[in-house]
DNA sequence: TCAAAAGTGTTAACCATACACCCATGC
DNA sequence: GCATGGGTGTATGGTTAACACTTTTGA
């Protein structure tokens, strides 16, 4: 027992909320838990910050250690640090949401978890400590992101159609979009820049494809240029006929 | 040395960047430090998070010890944890950012610093450790924060002309505003409630003056109403008569 | 071949800027 | 009484929802 302190000193994690497109659904990875407390419950991935690690570095770690996953998108979120949160002792928890490609990524179930798996966002079993809380946030806090930063290429392959785009902004934020008028809102910001549609795959593609160019983006940010989605505000019919 | 622990255990700290409006500026309370590191550097306040304190909780007693304000504003910011920010030992920080009215708190310097004051957020000294970053990103979600929450009212008082407003939206964003526009666009969100101008001080006032009113907020916002004051766009002349 | 989905064109509704003008206040 | 600035009215430009229409795709 070698780690003595003056005053008491509260052990801190990082929990990783693991969000991926799947089957037309927003889902979560979770894990079920081994042991006691919340034994059997299923609880958001996460673990400790190691003494000489940085808070991101950890949530990278622990991504990587969880789900094989390496180099996405990940941001902080929250921290969350009420005194009883966890029953054993106190814990405060750095919160991480990150957003993979299922396709791209073969997740694997970590040793130390029971199980682990996919859950729609819509449809959560009840989680262990106060996970259900900081999910919720996690849920929030990415519709808001997607609607004024570039982050949902994350989950979409490198190039890709506008109604795929179209579909997983559907998914996310949860209303449909006119089709045509939600094509010449997000042409028309300039983020995307189109594709011959030869290097898209197979050999006699017609369709428009398009891919997300960083590097542009970021030149137009710094022009003062900033994106957004906004949600489709409902119209009275033109007319009647 | 009563406290031992089986695996390192970082300490904990909260920072609160305390923002008031000043003389037609954006201030923020700064603190000089009296000891080393950084012996007489300036800094934002905060200190150490009690162990059986949350961290909302441990943000405004350091709020209240610091400079005697109470029941403001108050949001965190964001959670810094690079190992090597404070060259003592590893300690993270939970971020908290406060709004408060110069005017209504007798705001006062604290026994731990050297001296505490108000800067410019435009004109700020180098500040100790990973500060100037901390106060950078405060000052970034102030100005989005304002855009999309009515927070703004916190540092108003609760009764105000629609010019008043106005201004701390000009002050905060760095940006004009057309009068009548921004009236229109304001008064067009239906977060205000006008008050009889007889109520606002002296007797004989004819300006138009509203508060802002929080209970019917809500339930706009239970409606899915979503507040928003954007940046104006500039446009051509009307005309060149 | 044909149904369904992708993509284009058009226009009316809505909104906010720009600016003229009116009115209130205070010196 | 007049200057200053608060407050109102409104035409115009710009955007985009709604929907008709055309083209492409794949079964």
């Amino acid at each position: 027992m070698p780690y003595t302190y003056e005053y008491p000193h509260p052990a801190v994690t990082v929990d990783i909320i693991i969000f991926a497109l799947h089957e037309e659904e927003l889902k979560v990875l979770l894990i079920q838990r081994k042991r006691d407390p919340f034994k059997e419950h299923w609880a958001i991935p996460g673990g400790f910050v190691e003494i000489n690690e940085g808070l991101e570095e950890a949530a990278r770690r622990e991504l990587y250690e969880e789900t094989g996953v390496e180099k996405v998108f990940l941001e902080q979120l929250y921290t969350f640090g009420e005194p009883k949160r966890d029953p054993r002792e106190r814990i405060i928890s750095v919160a991480y949401y990150s957003l993979v490609r299922l396709d791209q990524h073969n997740v694997r179930a970590d040793s130390d978890a029971l199980n682990a798996a996919w859950f729609s966002v819509y449809d959560l079993p009840h989680l262990a400590f106060d996970h259900d809380k900081i999910l919720d946030m996690a849920i929030r806090r990415l519709q808001g992101k997607v609607m004024y930063a570039p982050v949902i290429f994350e989950m979409l392959p490198p190039i890709f159609e506008i109604h795929e785009l179209q579909r997983v902004y559907e998914i996310i934020l949860r209303q449909k979009f006119d089709a045509a008028s939600f094509r010449r809102r997000i042409l028309g910001t300039g983020i995307l820049t189109p594709v011959d549609p030869r290097h898209g795959g197979d050999g006699m593609r017609k369709k428009s494809l398009y891919r997300f160019d960083p590097e542009k983006y970021a030149r137009m940010t710094q022009k003062g240029f900033t994106f957004e989605i906004k949600l489709q505000e409902p119209r009275k019919n033109r007319k009647g006929k």
